[in-house]
DNA sequence: CTCATTTGACCTTG
DNA sequence: CAAGGTCAAATGAG
């Protein structure tokens, strides 16, 4: 990796830290001035695209423009430098981190007991947002050529955990899952953290979420595992993602405008979460 | 051997 | 009755 991109990156990724503290202070009730919570999504989903797009990928976007694009250098051009798994890993991990931040945000504005169900609109499945889950069924959709997928969480009966999730496959081309999350989590994994270790001595704690005074450990949440795991490749995942910023913009779904209005009205959505059903969920 | 996933059967709901 | 959701035995990976 060429060092002028390499710090390029860790200045975005940064940035993105330092919004993500902000935005859990925030989200702890903690004034932080008058900074909205939507301002904080925005900034913190800017700086890991931006991070995201210093990773070589086979289709570079042309046209992405940062929803806070007067605060941000616009990407015109890509290096041919060799691709950062752990830039990569780390930025698809925060985004996935912010959804968890969102539910906790609505949570706070509509009651914990009101959210019981939302959905997810993400370019790869939503696997690794905290929770350690068991899938439990796979079903042909009539109305979908793809199946749907089944999950629970691990500790569903340990510590009768009733939140379950369903995965399925949208859309192709790019490729588009939509992961529904129904109940709540009431076990110990409720908290989320995601740290970043990489090859040498050096030892970054890039993004926290924590909930409840503690913090998840790897003996509450054993792995957080490789992305490798999935299917599609790491090029695939940054082409794809970087894709669908544009795509997600193209189909911003809103079910509850209130809720949105509130301080999400802004959000260019790279990874879309919507909640449905929130008045028939009682 | 243990544990997660797969998959057909069964259950629930409209 | 059809479709979606869940159960649980079989299977496979580590």
């Amino acid at each position: 990796m060429f060092p002028e991109i390499d710090h390029k990156a860790v200045a975005a990724l940064l940035r993105g830290q330092g919004c993500a503290n902000s935005l859990k202070m925030l989200l702890e009730n903690r004034e932080i001035g008058s900074v909205s919570v939507g301002t904080l999504i925005n900034t913190i989903l800017d700086s890991f695209s931006l991070a995201l797009s210093f990773v070589d990928s086979p289709n570079p976007p042309q046209n992405y423009e940062s929803s806070s694009s007067q605060n941000m250098p616009r990407l015109v051009s890509r290096s041919p430098f060799k691709k950062s798994s752990i830039v990569l890993d780390v930025s698809i991990r925060a985004i996935h981190a912010l959804t968890i931040a969102r539910i906790q945000h609505c949570r706070k504005i509509c009651g914990v007991e009101v959210i019981e169900k939302y959905r997810d609109d993400s370019p790869t499945p939503l696997l690794e947002d905290g929770f350690v889950w068991r899938k439990y069924g796979q079903k042909n959709i009539k109305t979908s050529p793809h199946q749907r997928c089944y999950y629970r969480c691990t500790y569903a009966k340990d510590q009768n955990c009733n939140a379950t999730k369903r995965v399925q496959k949208i859309k192709d081309n790019p490729p588009v899952y939509r992961t529904t999350y129904v109940g709540q989590h009431t076990c110990e994994a409720l908290s989320y953290a995601v740290s970043l270790n990489n090859d040498d001595t050096h030892c970054f704690k890039m993004i926290q979420f924590e909930k409840c005074n503690h913090v998840m450990s790897e003996s509450v949440m054993p792995q957080l595992p490789s992305i490798n795991h999935q299917e599609i490749t790491m090029e695939d995942k940054a082409t794809d993602h970087m894709m669908n910023l544009e795509f997600d913009n193209n189909e911003f779904l809103v079910d509850d405008d209130k809720i949105w209005d509130y301080d999400f009205s802004s959000l260019s959505s790279t990874d879309l979460m919507f909640f449905d059903n929130i008045a028939a969920s009682d």
